[in-house]
Parts: structure tokens; C-alpha cells; sequence
DNA sequence: TCAATAGTTTAGAATGGTTTTAAATTCTGA
DNA sequence: TCAGAATTTAAAACCATTCTAAACTATTGA
């Protein structure tokens, strides 16, 4: 009934990452307030804000360790900058244009259809949903 | 019953584009062999090798021009490099991770339901399915 | 036909998010 | 406590893309 990871330190230890300061610092940025899309230099930017300094470098190497232990998602909409979703459930993403935010669409409202079954020999590692927005219909001329 | 723009000549007139050396190599290079999922440097290649010098930047004002022009549409899918795609009907796509290539999924073979329209003053501008697909199901260990 | 003008092309430099490097530091288990 | 392995880091490298500003070209109306 509790989340998944109560603490920092627990995550790393399944991930089987040692618990170094920055890796902590960064588990908690990033799981201890619910969904979140970051972007690596956003992320950079609160641990400093934060007094707990970490190079970029280290933000990536963490966000990519992350990526390969299934605690977060990649997700690569614009050019030139990667998303990195605390959400790993099965779900989808509205994208607001106006300002390059990503929004999660609940798994469950949402459902893809007659998906073909790739060509000879591929398996299918995942379905990707983006739903973009603009921020309003304009009105007159 | 003719292809839409039977010629690069016409298309470009069509889109209000002076029609210079360059760009008629661009659209014969692009339109003159099917559906295609092509990145810009690719095109440069197939332009150089084709004995049609064009520079690399007008190639990308090419394509960015084109995409205005409602002839092409960019697909982002991994960072750093986007996919200029012939096709501007309504489809989707399939990605093969192993090759990084894009192959079109037949717009009415699948479909999303269910999408929650977007939170206050928001409009669906479009919506894109990438089918990730890897190249076997490992076998055994 | 021929400027004048607006549009286009280009080489090269700049950009910017990301990755790499290699040296210093820290963690771990014995 | 110590050696070996993993990690962190500043700085440089990377590389697709964009920008710059100067040269070139297409268009048009005298
Ligand atoms: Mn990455
Ligand atoms: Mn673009
Ligand atoms: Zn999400
Ligand atoms: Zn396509």
C-alpha cells in the first residue's frame, strides 16, 4: 500500500547503484514529488538550487543508470532535448507546443487499436502515444 | 487519377517556392520514388551523389520550407536527428530501434480512441503512434 | 532588354544539448 | 585499514542543426 520506493536509499539498492550523495540527492528531486518530466539541465538546476551539487555529467550518467533499471522513461519529442518521465506505467502524453510541456493521459482512457503485427521477425517493445496540443483555436483573423 | 504533383515544377509553384536548381533536385530527389523517411544529411548525400551539388544549409531550409508548404511533415524520435517524411496523410509509424528506420503503418489499419480532449482553451493539433519495434524476441537465455 | 528588388544559396561559424575523457575522489568488501 | 572497483567531475569533444552575411539568381515592370 505504501509507493513503490518510500526512500531513496531502497531504490538504489533494488537498482543495484551505490548510494553515492549525488545519487541520492537526485532520487529524491526526482521521486519525491510525484509525476514528473524533466529534462536533464532542468534537473541540474534544481539539485543546485537545492545546495546539493552535482556536475551535469553526473545528472546524465544517474538519469541514463535510471533509464536502464526501469525507475524512469525516456521520451524524445522535439529535437535536441530528451525527457525523462518518473512515470513507467503504460501511458500516454498530451504535448503542449505553446511551451514544451508534457502532460500524462491516464493508461486507461486512452487505447490504440488494430495495431499491425510488425514484419517478419520484429517484436514490439512498446507503443508511443503523443497527443499535441496548441494552446487555442484562434479566434478571428 | 495523376499523382498529385506530377512534376517538381509544378509542386513548387503550387507552394509559392521559386523554382531554383536546387529545390527541383530536392523534390525530384524526395517525391520521385515513393513514400519516403528520409533525414537531411541522407538527402545532402543522395544529392551530392546524384551529381546536384546543393549546399547542406539549403537542404534544411529546403526541407523546413517544404514542411511549411504542407508538403512534408518532421517526425522526432530520437534525439538528435529528424526524419522528413513524404507521406502527409494521416498515418503512423512503425520504428525499427536496431536500424533506426521508419516505416509507415497504414493510416486506417489502426486507431486511437478515447483521447481525453486537452484541459481548458487546448486543441488537438495532431496525434502521433510510434510502434517501437525490436528486431526478435530473444530466444532461450 | 534591363535594371532594381526581393528571394535564394552558400561557406563557414556558432549553437546547445549531450557525450566523452582522463584524472581525482569515494565506496565497498575483505 | 586497504586495495580494487565504481563514481564523479571539469573540461573538451561531438554533431545535427541553425545562423550569418556576403554572393548569386529569379522576377518583374520600365
Ligand atoms: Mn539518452
Ligand atoms: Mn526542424
Ligand atoms: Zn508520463
Ligand atoms: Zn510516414
Amino acid at each position: 500500500m505504501t509507493r513503490p520506493f518510500a526512500n531513496a536509499l531502497e531504490l538504489l539498492r533494488a537498482a543495484r547503484l551505490r548510494p553515492t550523495r549525488q545519487r541520492l540527492a537526485l532520487a529524491r528531486l526526482l521521486f519525491e514529488k510525484g509525476d514528473r518530466h524533466v529534462a536533464a539541465e532542468e534537473l541540474h538546476g534544481e539539485a543546485l538550487a537545492a545546495q546539493m551539487p552535482v556536475s551535469l555529467a553526473t545528472v546524465y550518467n544517474t538519469l541514463h543508470q535510471f533509464v536502464g533499471a526501469g525507475l524512469l522513461r525516456e521520451i524524445v519529442i522535439n529535437p535536441g532535448r530528451s525527457y525523462f518521465d518518473t512515470n513507467v506505467s503504460d501511458h500516454h502524453h498530451f504535448f503542449y507546443e505553446d511551451d514544451s510541456q508534457l502532460r500524462d493521459i491516464p493508461g486507461d482512457s486512452i487505447a490504440v487499436s488494430n495495431v499491425p503485427s510488425p514484419p517478419e521477425g520484429g517484436s514490439i517493445r512498446r507503443v508511443d502515444v503523443v497527443v499535441r496540443v496548441e494552446k487555442a483555436a484562434h479566434k478571428g483573423r
